[in-house]
DNA sequence: TGTTAGCACTCGGTAGCATTGAGTGCTAAC
DNA sequence: GTTAGCACTCAATGCTACCGAGTGCTAACA
C-alpha cells in the first residue's frame, strides 16, 4: 500500500504524533487547532483525522477521545517526517566529557555507557558486550592459584579481556605453563575464535600419533580455556525511568515490563536482532517480535571495531519516544564505542 | 521496658503476625479465633489485643480495621516467638545441587549465589561481594596489552581476581615486567591492602635516595595497579519479586522501592552494617537507618574466610516476611559462601 | 474475677446514579 | 472545500446509600 499523503494530511499527523509524544495522551481535533496554527478549523481537521483513521496512521480507545497514532502511524512519522538533527559539537564535547574510561575494563566501559546513555536520553539503556565467540584471539596467559587450579587470561584483538577459572594438572610447572602460552600465543594469534576451536580440535585428533607431551597439554588446556561458558554480558541502566513512562503507569504494566528487562535472555534476543543491518535501528511496537514489550520501541545500533567486536547498545522506551532526541545519541554513542575499541585494538 | 507477656497474650500476638504474614491485611479477633483454636471468644481475643496494642505491639490502621504488628510487634515475634528450624539435610543437598561454581569467577559466583538465594527465599536477593581493600595481598600480574597498557591482575588470598588497566611507560621491556612482578610477589604477599599501600607510600618516599631504577618502577606500577576504585560490586536478584508483595502494589510505591533497589550505594550502606556483627542479623523496618526502605525487612549474614575477604548477602523484603523460611536459607547460603572462599584460597 | 454475649458505632469499600466535558460524526450552509 | 451547529458518546468525577468486618463497652454469666 502505497500511502502517499498530501501536505495537510502530513501535517495533522505530524502533529498528532509530536502533542502524542509530548502528553501521552489522545489528542483530539480541537487541541490541534489551538496548539498549532493551521488555519483550519477544528471540524476539518476531524475531517482529515478520520481519513487517517481510515488509512491505518490513528487510533481512537474509544469514540469520545482523541486519536493516538497507530504504530503504522509512528513508522511513517519516522519514516517520512522526523527530522533528526545531528548533535552540535558542543553536545558531543559535552557528552564526551561525560565519560570517564581512563583504566577502566570492558565491562566497567559496558556499563557506564550504558548508565551515561540512559541518563542523556532519560530512558532505560542497554548494552550488549561483545560476544566471547565473535572475538579474536590476540593472547591467552595463564596464573597459577594453586596447585590445580588456573586463572586464564584471554585478551581480543579488540581488547575485550576475559578470565575463567579452570581445573588443570597439578604436575604442570611453570615453565611448561610458560612455554604453553608462547606456544598458544604463536599459533593461534589473529584468529577467530570458531577457528581456533577448529584448530584445536583437528589438532587434538591427530594428537595421539603426532604430537608431544606439552603440545598435547597445551592443546587440552587451551580448549577448557576458550570454551565459552555463552554468558551474554547485559547491561540495563535506568530501569526506573521506565516505570515513570505514563504507559507503564499501572502495578501489571509496570510487573511486566520489569520481568522483561530483569530477563538477559529476552534482552539478548532483541538487541541480536540489530547487529544484521548498520546504523541506527528502530524497533516500534511488538512488530513481529515477542509480545513482552508490546508498546515499547527499542533504538538501537551495533558498534564494532575493525577486528570483529561486535556489540550492540541502544534505548528502549514507549513507542511514545522521543525519537528525535534519542536517535542522535544512540547513534554517536555507538560510534564513541566502536572508536574506543578500536582504541584498545592499539 | 521489660515487657513481660503472659502465655495467652503471647500466643496471641504470634497467631497475629503469622496470620498477618500469611495474607497481608489487618487480621481482626474473628479470624483469630476462626484459624486458631484457642478456646476463647472473638470478645475475650479483643481484650488481650488492645492490651497489645497499648504496649506498642500492635496497631490498627484505622477504627474498624484489624490489627497489624508494629515494628516492635515484629521484633518481638522474632525474639521470642519464632522458631528458626534448620534446613534438613536433604533441603540442604537440594540447595547445594542448585549451584554450579565449577569454574567461575568470583563476580560469577556471587551472581549466582545471589539468584538461588532470591529464588529459594522468593524475595529480592542482595550480595555484596567482598571490598578490594579488605583482601590480602597474594599474587600480581602484568600483560601487555599494547605498548604503553598493561592489564593488572591481582588475585588475593582469598581467591578473589580483579584486573584493572593502567597505562605504564612504553619503555619497560617484558624482562623488566616480570622482574617487576616477581619482586612484588616476594615482597607483598600475605599483606593486607592498607598494609601495602602503606609500605608503598613509605618507599616512594625513601626511593629518590636509595633504590635502583627497577624498584621505582615497580612501586609506581604496583601503585597504580593496586589503586582502589571503591566500586563496589553489589548484585540484586529477583528485583521483580518484591513488587509481587501487595506492601507494594502502588505505582508510587513500587517507583520507590525499585529506585532504592537501582542505587547501588544505598544498598551498600545498608549491608555494610551487618558486618559488624557475626551470624544472620535482622533489620526491620526503617530502624534508625534511612526511610528509603521503609516497610521492609533485611535479614542479612556476612561471609568470610579465615584470610578475611568479608562480603555480606542477604535477602529483603517487606517487614510481613517469612522469617522462619528466609532465616535458615540465609544462614546456610552465607556458610556455603565462606566455604567456598575458603576452597578458593587452597 | 475472668469470660462471654449483645449492641451501638466506626469507617473503608463498593455499587449505583447523575453530571460534566472533551471529543466525534453528520449535515447543512457558506 | 470549509465551517458552524447539533446530537451523541463515553470516561471521569462526585455524591449517596449501603454493606460488612471490626471495635469498644456494658451487662450477664460461671
Amino acid at each position: 500500500m502505497a500511502d502517499e499523503l498530501n501536505e495537510r494530511s502530513q501535517n495533522i499527523l505530524e502533529a498528532i504524533v509530536k502533542d502524542y509524544i509530548a502528553s501521552a495522551e489522545p489528542v483530539g481535533s480541537r487541541a490541534i487547532t489551538r496548539r498549532h496554527s493551521f488555519n483550519l478549523s477544528p471540524a476539518s481537521v476531524r475531517n482529515v483525522m478520520s481519513d487517517l483513521e481510515e488509512m491505518g496512521f490513528l487510533c481512537s480507545p474509544h469514540t469520545s477521545a482523541g486519536r493516538i497514532p497507530t504504530e503504522k502511524g509512528f513508522h511513517y512519522y519516522i519514516d517520512s517526517l522526523l527530522q533528526v538533527r545531528d548533535l552540535s559539537d558542543a553536545e558531543k564535547q559535552n557528552l564526551l566529557s561525560s565519560y570517564r574510561f581512563q583504566g577502566m575494563k570492558m565491562d566497567d566501559v559496558m556499563q557506564e555507557v550504558g548508565r551515561v546513555m540512559s541518563g542523556l536520553a532519560n530512558y532505560t539503556g542497554l548494552v550488549m558486550a561483545p560476544k566471547f565467540a565473535s572475538t579474536v584471539f590476540r593472547q591467552i596467559e595463564f596464573i597459577r592459584l594453586s596447585h590445580g587450579r588456573l586463572l586464564v587470561i584471554y585478551v581480543s584483538e579488540s581488547g575485550l579481556v576475559q578470565n575463567k577459572v579452570i581445573d588443570a594438572d597439578p604436575s604442570l610447572t611453570n615453565r611448561e605453563l610458560e612455554q604453553i602460552s608462547n606456544y598458544l600465543n604463536r599459533e593461534l594469534t589473529g584468529m577467530s575464535i570458531p577457528q581456533v576451536r577448529a584448530k584445536i580440535a583437528k589438532q587434538l585428533q591427530q594428537e595421539r600419533s603426532r604430537y608431544d607431551q606439552l603440545q598435547k597439554r597445551a592443546l587440552n588446556l587451551s580448549s577448557a580455556a576458550l570454551q565459552d561458558e555463552g554468558q551474554e554480558l547485559v547491561f540495563v541502566s535506568g530501569t526506573s525511568l521506565m516505570l515513570e513512562q505514563p504507559e507503564f503507569s499501572t502495578p501489571e504494566q509496570m510487573k511486566r515490563i520489569l520481568r522483561t528487562l530483569e530477563s538477559k535472555q529476552q534482552l539478548i534476543e532483541l538487541l541480536d536482532r540489530s547487529q544484521q543491518a548498520d546504523g541506527v535501528q528502530i524497533f516500534i511496537g511488538n512488530q513481529s517480535s515477542h509480545a513482552e514489550i508490546d508498546g515499547c520501541s527499542l533504538i538501537t545500533s551495533k558498534f564494532s571495531n575493525k577486528k570483529g567486536a561486535i556489540g550492540t547498545l541502544g534505548v528502549i522506551g514507549p513507542m511514545r519516544m522521543d525519537y528525535s532526541q534519542v536517535i542522535p545519541i544512540v547513534d554517536f554513542t555507538a560510534q564513541l564505542v566502536s572508536r574506543i575499541l578500536e582504541r584498545e585494538a592499539e
